[in-house]
RNA sequence: GGACCGGUAGCUCAGUUGGAUAGAGCAUCAGCCUUCUAAGCUGAGGGUCAUUGGUUCGAAUCCAAUCCGGUUCACCA
């Protein structure tokens, strides 16, 4: 049981005996006092003053004597201050405390519930390579798995690839065009970015012939609808749903070229998928669920033969489900996909990492559900997290400003590289031992300043902080985590020693065993939140604590037998909670740096 | 125009079930390496928590209005 929760049971326990009136913990609030105070908690009174008819110092004091008679094990003292009793935790409570949790790698992390949660997430469009968002999207997603997981749920993790569409026909019909049948083994470059070539080759000759048209006497609107190349493109969709095979077969192709890029990247980020999802496949069941809607009531048909949802009463608008030509719109194979995913997992919760443009989508989204009576619509839950900023604005496709996700990977493990070198620490190192901690420390670092912002805010990603490797970063808690593992291989813990006394924590001891011991809460509330960002924090801070905790006293040369047992238990244990909580965020923690 | 999201130090971000004098990092300045990793530690300066009003013992946090920024309201995905 947690600090908090057994200062409100000991709480309401003490209201009981004293006043003959129950509370629950939602009566008052217990915080962490504040340093200026003497204490380490602090009850704030002033719920309780009205129903007990009490002041403020009758109250506390009362209380406090009450609580240091029953629970002496539990509290040293106590003092009030205005309207708040401020408690010190006696010193055996949290010397107890590390003494059985020391050696727990799983400490925070519950059992099994039984739930089954489906997250999905990355689900990039198959014409270009990853950049700077699909990475946001990809640590959110892969995170809050492991986030989950932690908190005892059964993970299922899913991608939905966005494979046919004019999008994809872009690219092949300039492939066509321009390739001379060059392919990524003929010319050595990666299939996702070749194919992204081809995709921006389109969209060059496309403008160049709008210009024409122009020229020739064309309106504007009319030119970029008219261009020879973007009705190939169009007739090759026309093709590719009438199934013409050789279309079919450049389309496998390409798209097999764009995965096998994908997988490369996915590979080095440590993204992956149970399940992977086709929106080539999800349509047809979302064209089905339209009929059976249609059937129901659910949906409306107009006049001109389209398919409608009504969802004026929710307070937002009609909404399309299929055209009147018959065929799939956007959200006709998302409701395919839930129900498919429904079907195969019977979710309790289904989460999908989509960015917040995406948001009133989600909202009809969840409604079709509830209205089409698919179990468990209630558990779905769009994660929305916010676009990333350059300091010079958004990254645009056009100005060639958008961070390609290999690029800034690239960048990041030499920089990490050129950084380690010059520090030196690590030249006993093999050369497969320094080529895995410039990953671990380059793409730690880019992990970690994408995940410690809160993800449903927007975020400005300065690519010269995001290779600081100083201050409130990923190499900070790397270093900690390292620093700490450097003492225990001088001297291991002794875990059979018997403490001679009960000596009292010294400042920094404490906090730091105060931070530690939050460590199952924070695991909880992000995963409430969906946000991973709350355990980048609380890594930062226990690892700010360490710090200051191994300048400012010896471990090795402590003054006592008893103070140097105590000091291996504290860097053991703040080893194991930055390790586990590092990995719940993606980023691995090197033995040395 | 409707809906939703955001606005906290020069910059990037924490902090909302309402609690004490609002916190970090970067940047700036001043100190600390014959001692377990200085990718570190200690200290200083830096704030009208967008604005105004309200709710109350108490508001960055809740409510209302206003201003600013973003997203969305497609037979695009």
């Amino acid at each position: 049981m947690s600090v908090i929760s057994t200062i409100e049971k000991a709480v309401t326990g003490a209201l009981s005996a004293l006043y003959r009136q129950e509370f629950s913990g939602k009566d008052f609030q217990i915080n962490q006092t504040k340093p200026e105070f003497e204490g380490d908690y602090t009850i704030v009174l002033f719920s309780l003053l009205k129903p007990l008819k009490q002041s403020p110092d009758a109250l506390g004091k009362t209380l406090g004597d009450h609580l240091l008679k029953t629970y002496p094990e539990l509290f040293a003292s106590y003092n009030v201050i205005k309207g708040f009793l401020n408690l010190v935790i006696a010193d055996v409570y949290w010397t107890g405390f590390l003494h059985t949790r020391y050696t727990n790698k799983s400490f925070g992390k519950k059992a099994p519930n039984g739930k089954k949660v489906v997250v999905e997430y990355a689900s990039p469009n198959t014409n270009k390579p990853l950049h700077l968002g699909h990475l946001r999207n990809i640590f959110l997603g892969w995170s809050i798995s492991e986030i989950l997981k932690a908190e005892g749920y059964d993970i299922v993790k899913t991608c939905i690839a966005n494979d046919r569409g004019i999008h994809i026909c872009k690219s092949m019909v300039a492939w066509q065009l321009f390739a001379n049948g060059a392919t990524p083994e003929s010319t050595g470059i990666k299939g996702d970015h070749f194919v992204g070539d081809y995709y921006v080759m389109f969209g060059n000759e496309h403008k160049r012939q709008v210009n024409e048209l122009i020229a020739s006497g064309m309106s504007k609107e009319e030119a970029e609808k008219n261009t020879p190349i973007m009705l190939a493109a169009q007739q090759m969709l026309v093709d590719w749903e009438a199934g013409k095979p050789d279309v079919i077969a450049l389309w496998k192709t390409m798209n097999s070229w764009v995965y096998a890029g994908f997988d490369v990247t996915y590979k080095r980020i440590g993204a992956d998928f149970d399940k992977m999802y086709y929106e080539s496949n999800t349509y047809l069941p979302g064209k089905q669920l339209v009929e059976e809607g249609l059937k129901k009531g659910v949906f409306y048909q107009k006049e001109d033969g389209s398919v409608w949802v009504d969802l004026t009463s929710e307070g937002l608008d009609e909404k399309i489900v299929r055209r009147k030509d018959g065929t799939a719109v956007y959200i006709t194979q998302d409701i395919g996909l839930a129900v498919e995913k429904y079907k195969e997992f019977t979710y309790d919760s289904s989460i999908y990492v989509v960015g917040d443009e995406q948001n009133y989508h989600f909202k009809v989204l969840k409604l079709i559900c509830e209205k089409l009576g698919l179990p468990s619509s209630e558990g779905i839950y769009h994660l929305s997290y916010g676009m990333v900023e350059l300091p010079t604005g958004r990254m645009k496709t056009r100005e060639g400003t958008v961070v390609d996700a290999d690029d800034i990977m690239d960048e990041m493990v030499a920089v990490a590289k050129q950084k380690t070198e010059e520090l030196g620490k690590v030249n006993d190192f093999a050369p497969e031992e320094l080529e895995q901690l410039y990953d671990t420390i380059g793409l730690g670092a880019l992990r970690f300043f994408i995940l410690r912002v809160d993800p449903k805010k927007r975020m400005i990603f300065n690519p010269e902080e995001s290779i600081d490797f100083h201050g409130f970063t990923a190499s900070f808690v790397q270093f900690s985590h390292a620093r700490a593992k450097a003492i225990l291989r001088n001297e291991a813990v002794n875990d059979a020693y018997t403490f001679q006394a009960n000596e009292s924590l010294l400042k920094l001891e404490k906090e730091l065993i105060i931070q530690l011991e939050q460590y199952p809460a924070i695991i909880r509330q992000a995963a409430v939140e969906h946000n991973p960002s709350a355990i980048v924090n609380y890594c930062y801070d226990l690892a700010k604590i360490f710090n200051s905790f191994v300048t400012e006293h010896r471990v090795l040369k402590a003054e006592t037998e008893d103070k140097k047992q105590l000091r291996l238990r504290l860097c053991q244990m703040t080893s194991n909670v930055i390790a586990s909580g590092m990995q719940l965020v993606g980023v691995a923690v090197p033995e040395r740096m």
